[in-house]
RNA sequence: GCCCCUGUAGCUCAGCUGGAUAGAGCGGCUGCCUUCUAAGCAGCGGGCCGCAGGUUCGAGUCCUGCCGGGGGCGCCA
């Protein structure tokens, strides 16, 4: 009963089942002066009523108990019915929400078993802008699932496996192996690539290579797999570089690249065929699955067997699915991917169900997000039409972030303003991507990201830092910082609007976590940091005038401070003491 | 041609299962640093929510049709 919308609703819904049972006294907050919250049901249950709409707002104006814990209580003409609450119920609240190990968050009834797949970058390949949005969106769905008390199992599915690796193994033995493992590990992926595929398509010679060195790949050849091996782990060593650099949680025990389901595929495609999903059309193994269908009008393949034999990626999607609901158990499976792959994920995810894989549609998720634009709005490229490297755009944020530091952080010490600088711009790339709904296409604009302006992750960084620097002028620990005995006082507007906003953090947590969404948790984040910011302007706490405000406003300080840090941690931005 | 996503202030974006006078930030203008960090705060100006119908007591939100942007549409992943 932590917060204040709970309360209310538990004082009002008997009145609404009391004109009908289970109506919504649809709830909600109110942007009026004076109000924290509005009913908005009375005027639908007076219309199916036929009752006039004053009337019945008067009548849930008159719920039991709604004096006690209302200031003020109006009743519109039109059937609006607006609440303020009284500041000892905004106290109690924030109290709950102080007291409660996860603010607010409990525990679920269910803890659920979730497979996050996400990042997936491929052996051999330059992580770009692209794999920004699934490694940052997917690592920040991991940790509000473990927050909210889920079993969590992250999946990066590497591309690690297919026809390409001929050509990548035959150019490596070309270059030599000590000399290409080098190019890889400093992280030269599209060099590497490149000089193989210009290599490849310049000689037939080579092109027979290759297509001898996959078939000694898939037949499991030991030197072939060293060959393949050295490829992967100078790829893998790179991509963890570029996770530490970006600060997400993924490790080598998370890599179940392509190859892992290899062995598996023949067993999901005999699974599919014992089920008789399976078609023969022009030689390839399809599954036809009802509303999907191609520009004529008629039925849409999955096509999950090449007719020469090689599967697809549609077969080692299914095999995800096969592996993930039943080795593994899964309650839900993420798919944190892009949008272009809706139709192709759908129908995977289709054709499970049907083979019985899938114990329901709503199951399997495709966390989907837009793509990266460049600042013309189009594909986020280079003039000559190339990707970004993922670390340049990085490096170029951190550096600017380092300018910034550099010229109003004087007072720091060498490392710690480099470690700022690395936290800052970090984070402003992470908080850009995380803080726009993810469906949208967005902009990389670096600018904008490191304006240090508006919603963006600096300003919650530094609202925190202004937050701890009152308890550090104080010679205090937010940490071990106790409830006040004298209780919170909400004097003064911006105290109210601080604990009121407080305790709306299980709610936006809730919310975001419901629909896949980071960014509400972003906007939860920037309004209690805005609202903080006012309070911060407007009361003084140190120089409170008396011990009891001065108390009340620390206590208001410690719970901020701990939110807004539990955010960012839960957002995976850094969280810096001083700025 | 069909399907998916998208269209809100000059720019970048919010708008919570339909609620009152649509909100922020940037940019523009005006104030505020002998007082806890001005990377900030307070205020002003800025809108036919792509267009047209429909459902509803009520539509930025739901439905239909157009228009504009992005993407996808059988053996690449």
């Amino acid at each position: 009963m932590a917060a204040p919308e709970q309360i209310l609703t538990s004082l009002l819904q008997p009145v609404f089942d009391g004109l009908a049972p289970g109506a919504d006294p649809i709830l909600r907050p109110s942007s009026r002066e004076g109000f924290d919250f509005q009913v908005n049901g009375a005027i639908a249950a007076a219309k199916r009523l036929r009752r006039s709409p004053a009337e019945v707002a008067a009548e849930v104006a008159h719920a039991e108990g709604l004096e006690d814990v209302c200031s003020k209580v109006e009743v519109t003409p039109q059937g609006f019915v607006n609440l303020r609450l009284g500041h000892h119920v905004i106290v109690s609240c924030l109290a709950e929400t102080a007291r409660h190990p996860r603010f607010g968050v409990d525990p679920p009834t269910e803890a659920l078993k979730v497979v996050v797949d996400y990042s997936a970058p491929n052996v051999a390949k330059e992580m770009h802008a692209g794999h920004l949005r699934t490694t940052v969106i997917g690592d920040c769905l991991c940790r509000m699932l473990v927050f909210a008390g889920h079993n969590v199992k992250r999946e990066n599915h590497v591309g690690d496996w297919g026809t390409q690796f001929g050509m990548l193994i035959e150019h490596l033995v070309d270059v030599g192996e000590t000399a290409a493992a080098h190019e890889l590990s400093v992280g030269d992926l599209d060099g590497f690539y490149r000089q193989a595929r210009a290599a490849f398509e310049a000689s037939p010679e080579m092109q027979e290579r290759s297509r001898r060195r996959v078939v000694a790949l898939q037949s499991g050849d030991p030197e072939t797999l060293r060959l393949w091996t050295i490829l992967v782990e100078e790829s893998l060593s790179y991509f963890d570089e570029v996770y530490e650099k970006l600060g997400v949680q993924l490790t080598r025990q998370d890599v179940v690249g392509e190859s892992f389901y290899n062995p598996m595929l023949d067993e999901v495609v005999a699974q599919l065929d014992a089920k008789g999903l399976l078609v023969d059309s022009n030689g390839a193994k399809c599954v036809f699955v009802e509303g999907w269908t191609t520009r004529e009008g008629t039925p849409l393949p999955l096509i999950v067997r090449k007719s020469d034999g090689g599967y697809g990626y549609a077969a080692t999607d299914l095999a995800t699915l096969w592996d993930r609901f039943g080795r593994l158990k899964a309650d839900v499976a993420l798919y944190v991917v892009g949008a272009p792959q809706a139709q192709h994920l759908g129908m995977c995810f289709d054709v499970a169900l049907k083979a019985g894989w899938l114990p329901s549609r709503e199951r399997a998720v495709h966390v989907s997000f837009g793509s990266v634009l460049g600042p013309d709005r189009k594909m986020f490229k280079t003039r000559a039409g190339k990707t970004f490297r993922l670390v340049d755009l990085l490096d170029e944020a951190v550096d600017r972030a380092r300018v910034a530091v550099s010229s109003r952080s004087e007072d720091l010490e060498a490392d710690e303003r480099e470690g700022l600088a690395r936290a800052i711009g970090i984070g402003a790339v992470k908080y850009a991507d995380l803080s726009t709904d993810r469906a949208r296409d967005y902009v990389f604009d670096l600018d904008r990201m490191i304006s240090f302006d508006g919603n963006t992750g600096p300003y919650l960084q530094y609202a925190r830092v202004r937050c701890l620097s009152i308890f550090r002028r104080a010679g205090l620990d937010p940490a071990d910082f106790s409830w006040p005995d004298a209780g919170v006082t909400l004097g003064d507007p911006a105290e109210r609007a601080l604990a009121l906003a407080l305790s709306g953090f299980a709610g936006a947590f809730a919310s975001a976590l419901d629909t896949w969404s980071p960014h509400k948790l972003c906007a939860y984040l920037y309004d209690l940091a805005g609202v903080f910011t006012s309070f911060f302007e407007s009361c003084p706490v140190i120089k409170a005038p008396d011990e009891t405000t001065r108390s009340s406003r620390l206590a208001l300080c410690a719970v901020t401070s701990a939110v807004l840090g539990q955010g960012l941690e839960l957002l995976g931005i850094q969280a810096p003491e001083r700025m």
